[in-house]
DNA sequence: TCTGGGGTCCTAGGACCC
DNA sequence: TCTGGGGTCCTAGGACCC
């Protein structure tokens, strides 16, 4: 494929808050936030309550009091409703451009094979289209690779008056160079909480210092990723739109509800987590290779002592068999366990994965049936879970009443996922 | 009382080999 | 007396992203 000469950033607006709205009308032209599991950190604020100087991120506890005194609307997040209305999004995008990069749940790179004068018409007849089959309200940014649309974006987002599109595309150098100028450095995609303050020291302020940014300075403080940045500044393209490829990793971790103490509900809860974690595996066709777990106590806490540790080990032959899988993370845990602390959090992952098709091809017959057999009483106990409902079956390992499982308040129905919460709307 | 979850990529440094 | 150095592979941990 030849470079593609126009990329676009999609980013859907304040997408969880939206998509609340969507099905809480109540909730529009009020201050909303969403929050992140266990109702711990903000993950995402509607325009008034950004307004209200409500920290993206921020634990939520800590802007207690301007909840109440506003009225702020919040709400527990609800993945499974914000996942299918991405995928709805995603797809309309999927008819306007033939190469499209799913970025993140909410955001996608668009590549054009052309350069067309009326570039900004269509983004704005495209961000039409989203919100009106969707209605989620979307910006869009054009340029000519992918840091500079990035920054398009960002620019469609702070002038509304534009119709949520703004294009670099046709700009010139100077007019490009004043937008960077406007641009602080830590406001760049890629520099981030390290490199932001420290670029600021050396007299680097905004996305125009960093593209004029002398060669010297770029080798030895900046890594290799950092160094296509600055080319990308500069307009050369040097992150091409990415393939869907597999995960390299799968984890499932969660902080609980309450802190545990005892190793039985430790095992649980890491039972459960194998068990998310080993569908997804399996959603992909790869094995594992090898398991790690993870405990620790509250990083926060003065009260009690601190604890964390992880541990790797090889599961015997790769797999995707829950039950095999949690064999190895119990015999993790057994190594890393100490008595006496107060767990905050525990995770699993899995990595070394392969895909199945590669491994049962080099397998020489030796535990080729298990394996088979595995897959086969996987396969069913997926597909009981999808026909019936998460939870159907499940290891018995997992714990049925699971004390320790997240707190989620404030949580929305699931609108569009499941028969028993759609939305009734009476038609008289 | 209460501070998320799931990823990728890169680098430094140790082990090992010749 | 004087005890190398370069390459590769692996892993842990950091930085960054949304």
């Amino acid at each position: 494929m030849s470079t593609p000469d126009t990329f676009a950033l999609v980013d859907c607006n304040n997408f969880f808050v939206s998509c609340e709205r969507l099905f809480q009308p109540e909730l529009r032209g009020k201050p909303v936030v969403v929050l992140s599991n266990n109702d711990g950190c903000i993950v995402s604020r509607s325009g008034e309550a950004k307004k209200l100087g409500i920290p993206m991120g921020g634990a939520f506890y800590k802007v207690r009091d301007i909840v109440a005194r506003h009225g702020v609307c919040w709400r527990s997040s609800n993945f499974s409703l914000y996942g299918d209305l991405s995928q709805r999004v995603m797809r309309i995008l999927q008819s306007f451009a033939r190469d499209v990069e799913v970025y993140s749940v909410d955001e996608a790179f668009l590549a054009f094979p052309f350069v067309r004068e009326d570039i900004e018409d269509v983004g704005r007849l495209l961000t039409r289209q989203v919100e009106m089959w969707t209605g989620i309200p979307v910006s869009i940014g054009f340029a000519p690779n992918k840091t500079l649309a990035k920054i398009a974006t960002d620019r469609a987002k702070k002038h509304p008056a534009a119709g949520g599109v703004c294009s670099l595309v046709h700009a010139s150098e100077e007019q490009r160079n004043a937008v960077l100028a406007e641009v602080p450095v830590g406001d760049v995609w890629g520099i981030g909480r390290r490199m932001g303050p420290f670029l600021m020291q050396q007299g680097i302020q905004t996305a125009y210092d960093l593209k004029h940014a002398p060669e010297w300075l770029v080798r030895k403080h900046l890594t290799v990723q950092g160094a296509r940045l600055v080319r990308e500044l500069r307009g050369d393209v040097c992150f091409p739109l990415a393939r869907t490829v597999p995960k390299k990793t799968i984890a499932s971790t969660r902080s609980f509800r309450r802190y545990i103490t005892d190793k039985r509900e430790l095992a649980e809860a890491i039972a459960t987590y194998v068990g998310r974690a080993a569908r997804r595996l399996r959603g992909q066709s790869s094995y594992a290779s090898l398991v790690t777990v993870y405990i620790r106590t509250n990083p926060f806490s003065t009260r009690y002592p601190q604890y964390h540790k992880s541990a790797t080990v090889a599961v015997p032959v790769p797999t995707a068999s829950t039950p095999r899988l949690l064999t190895s993370a119990l015999a993790a845990l057994d190594t890393i366990f100490a008595p006496g602390f107060h767990y905050q959090k525990a995770g699993v992952i899995f990595s070394g994965l392969l895909p199945m098709h590669v491994w049962q091809r080099t397998l020489w017959g030796e535990g080729e049936a298990e394996q088979e057999q595995d897959d086969a009483l996987m396969r069913a106990l997926d597909s009981m879970n999808k026909k019936w409902g998460d939870g159907t079956v499940f290891v018995a390992r997992q714990g049925v009443q699971q004390p320790w499982s997240m707190r989620q308040d404030h949580k929305s129905r699931r609108y569009t996922t499941s028969w028993q919460e759609l939305l009734h709307v009476k038609i008289s």
